[in-house]
DNA sequence: TCTTCTATCAATAAAATCTTCATCTTTTTT
DNA sequence: AAAAAAGATGAAGATTTTATTGATAGAAGA
């Protein structure tokens, strides 16, 4: 899993990094917070992690333009303040949950997988001519229907969350086939049954990285 | 019907636990509101009823996050509070109804009953020939009327709230028979009754993922 | 008691899963 | 530019998992 860190003391922002790190969660730490604008791609983030009080501009512009640009991420806020007014401020910007400083990493590491498990991505996501349906587990071409298997839907789920960014075979593997012992040509067989389906070219392959989708 | 209570007061918990359940309706009781967050089958219960005062939370935070999910579960909000402002707080958040303690028991169960039968769906839904009565629970081909079982009629109903949609035999399992222990044997069976009485092809398997009713 | 409901089972059918192979294409390295 | 590596493609097939069907026994209710 990867997340995004925007947090600008350089203490608690290494602290938080080497600790998420530690527990196999990959993050891309900003501490100057307007490089947020530089950041094209949200979609291979799982979790957003916004410190309320940065520099130079307020944790609540942030996340009001994040939401405003139409990004979808679950955003955890950090706060010292426990001023009651900011995280209802918070939560009417979209905010998904929040921590006030001090606070025991354990806590925010259990938020961050509760916060990825929720969905962040539109229920119907539209790939050419297909159309995709996340709530309903359906994906149509116009009117007809077309089935996939379990394990071709989870791959299909899988580069969906992670549209637009290259995904790692070994990523892959591990989430969808999690611990069984099986090889990478297990992931390209199953890429061959999605291109089947996906629109030409709509899967691209990165060779000795892994796959992008769109 | 099941709700999921939270509560961390224990015996107000308890004695709301027992009355309700005295009444037919089976209560998951969550007495630390933290568990929410691990939640993640909501379908299962027809109501929620969340104290507003908690230890670790504010239930206007857990009830704004639940929404912020995208849980549409009628939410009944408990609060010793007179206070209006919080009323219209909850009901900003999409609380659908509130109780003030103290409170008499059969009026909380009063008011379960009215949330569960207004959220229903539309109460007369037809699939090709047959008219089935949500609120009934009356199933008629023309003036014909048909019998199910109650487990067959859990597992219809089931398929109704979520029609259009694959759901999982998990799911299903979870929601009809609850943590009875059963094996996923009995969902098939029942399906195959269901079949027997509804339109040819009007519920679709798929396979390793589940069914889905059109 | 008689009937309906509930749950399981065994035989069979049908997909899904995963591996392997041969051949071809693309990318990377030397 | 040639060689090596990685992946694509198509297909076949063995294995495993999952679903269908009909039969059946016990539980529960009328």
């Amino acid at each position: 899993m990867k997340i995004l860190l925007i947090e600008d003391d350089p203490i608690l922002g290494e602290s938080l990094k080497d600790y998420l790190e530690e527990n196999s969660i990959f993050v891309h730490w900003i501490q100057d917070d307007r490089e947020v604008e530089y950041i094209y791609n949200f979609d291979q983030y799982e979790v957003v992690v916004l410190d309320l009080i940065l520099k130079y501009s307020r944790g609540e512009d942030i996340l009001r333009q994040l939401r405003n640009k139409g990004i979808k991420n679950p955003v955890l806020i950090l706060t010292a303040k426990r001023d009651i007014k900011d995280k209802e401020v918070c939560f009417s910007y979209g905010a998904d949950d929040y921590l006030t400083k001090p606070f025991n990493p354990k806590e925010l590491l259990l938020r961050i997988n509760a916060l990825s498990k929720r969905k962040h991505i539109d229920s119907v996501i539209k790939i050419g001519d297909l159309e995709i349906n996340i709530d309903k587990k359906i994906i149509k071409k116009g009117a007809e229907e077309i089935k996939i298997s379990k394990t071709a839907w989870e791959l299909l789920y899988y580069l969906i969350k992670n549209r637009g960014a290259v995904v790692e075979t070994e990523r892959i593997l591990n989430y969808v086939w999690g611990d069984r012992p099986v090889g990478d040509e297990i992931v390209r067989t199953y890429i061959k049954e999605l291109r089947k389906i996906l629109p030409k070219d709509s899967i691209k392959t990165y060779k000795g990285r892994g796959y992008k989708l769109e």
